[in-house]
RNA sequence: GGAGGGGUGGCCGAGCGGUCUAAGGCACCAGUCUUGAAAACUGGCACGGCGCAAGCCGUCAGGAGUUCGAAUCUCCUCCCCUCCGCCA
């Protein structure tokens, strides 16, 4: 949500945002609505001014027992309290519209974003590590994995559907161990974990931005306001929803796993091998509240957050800013992480770290009193992965592979596995 | 799921149809006094909206209603507490 003071002191500022990020978000009938809001609230309160100081004078009346007197303000009120209602009626109307429609406006991108209409003018800022070369032809995960008997997708569609997998025996336990070791890595750097619900209401998805715009990517629980969270973000940033934080306790830095649940309405035939895009998947999530001045280091931190993870496993990655075009709905400024898969050849998303600047305070009413007084200002929100699981478990599947179909497994999760050191064809 | 009790400013707490412009206390800030501090005293001290401003409007968990007028009366919802039932 933006600031409606900026709506109306730079609307060409926002209407350049919105054109490069390629978004047809109804902007003009923003401006025309919050006009007319304008308008019919003055008028709303005039009258209500008015029917104040009558009601008073009404009680003034009656108890000096000047009852006549009384009667006769008191029937032009009764007049008067017609208008009143039919104008808030009408200023009632025009917030809800002033209120739907900068819910569907989408954050600003941050000026040292590069501009472009999708991923092709995504920038790339650095690498890490080397794509191992194979003297064999790699084989993808979802070649690996059902061969080594951990990854079973036949069964998972006859207990669920498609975009569903079954991990069996060291599969499982591998998923498990990622998630304990990105938590105490994180844990170990300063994150403070929390467990969080995995189902939330509509309030807390429209803090994070997902509702009203993007229902049809969740799943909704039938006859209930719940949903299944799509990212622990939802949850974790929506903890302080409505609260003013000191800013001597900022920045705070969460991390939280949760599993999560994505319709993935419109991505047919995308993805539809493997474990790429599913309806549930395991995620590990970092969530900052800064201060505005602090915002942009914080992104950094949590960016390096999310790398170490990827540097701790010793899979190959590339940071990449998006661009505005290819930017989420809440996000000021995007760093994806793409880890490289053998299996495809090609670097795929494995995180993406974002600073939401107070795009999701606003929405979700997130403040922080200044040490130096002063009233409370919005504060700033960023939320990354760190990392998602099951990519995670493919980039270890896919790099860590050896000509006969086995899989090392690398040294910083073997504690994590019993000491394990390779995975082998199971049943 | 059933029964009962509650939700008022940062906190405690009064108010139960009309100067509520929400008493009082605590905490906090400033000042007086003091070598300094404490105490005492004086003053200040919620948030949001509209407006150039003066100012006005709104907010007593949330919503709807009754009324000229609602923290106060009615209805609904949410949340918290106690007990019962069920349950990992």
């Amino acid at each position: 949500m933006l600031a409606r003071e900026l709506l109306r002191t730079s609307p060409d500022r926002i209407r350049a945002a919105l054109a490069a990020r390629g978004s047809d978000a109804p902007f003009a009938e923003l401006l025309a609505a919050d006009s007319r809001w304008r308008e019919a609230q003055a008028e709303l309160e005039a009258l209500k001014a008015e029917r104040n100081r009558g009601s008073k004078e009404v009680g003034a009346l009656l108890a000096k027992g000047r009852t006549e007197e009384a009667e006769k303000v008191r029937s032009g009120m009764v007049k008067l309290g017609a208008r009143v209602a039919a104008a808030e009626v009408e200023a009632t109307a025009l917030a809800e519209a002033v209120g739907a429609l900068e819910l569907v406006i989408p954050n600003l991108p941050h000026e040292t974003v590069p501009v472009g209409p999708d991923e092709t003018a995504n920038r790339v800022e650095h690498s890490w590590g080397e794509p191992p070369t194979f003297d064999f032809e790699p084989r993808s995960h979802w070649d690996l994995g059902p061969a080594l008997g951990i990854l079973d997708f036949e069964r998972a569609a006859k207990v669920a559907g498609a975009r569903f997998a079954v991990l069996w025996g060291a599969g499982a336990a591998l998923e498990r161990a990622l998630v304990t070791f990105m938590l105490d890595l994180h844990r170990g750097t300063g994150y403070r974990e929390v467990y969080v619900p995995f189902l939330v209401n509509s309030d807390a998805l429209i803090g994070t931005g997902q509702l009203p715009k993007f229902g049809a990517d969740l799943f909704h629980i039938e006859g209930t306001e719940l949903y299944l969270v799509p990212t622990a973000e939802v949850p974790v940033t929506n903890l302080h929803r409505g609260e003013v934080l000191e800013e001597a306790s900022l920045p705070r830095r969460y991390c939280a796993y949760t599993p999560c649940f994505r319709a993935e309405a419109g991505s047919y035939g995308r993805d539809v091998r493997g474990l790429i895009r599913q309806h549930q998947f395991d995620k590990v999530e970092l969530v900052h509240f800064a201060t505005p001045e602090t915002s942009y280091a914080e992104l950094e931190v949590l960016t390096k957050a999310a790398e170490s993870v990827l540097r701790r496993l010793g899979l190959p990655y590339r940071v990449v800013t998006l661009s505005t075009g290819d930017m989420g709905f809440a996000a000021a400024k995007t760093h994806d992480l793409e880890v490289w898969l053998p299996g495809q050849a090609c670097y795929r998303e494995i995180s993406s770290c974002s600073n939401c600047e107070d795009f999701q305070a606003r929405r979700a009413d997130i403040k922080y009193r200044p040490s130096a007084g002063g009233r409370a200002r919005f504060l700033h929100t960023l939320n990354g992965s760190g990392l998602a699981i099951g990519r995670t478990l493919i980039a270890i599947l896919e790099n860590y592979q050896h000509a006969d179909g086995t899989v090392t497994v690398p040294e910083a999760l073997r504690p994590y596995l019993g000491g394990l050191e390779r995975l082998v064809p199971e049943q």
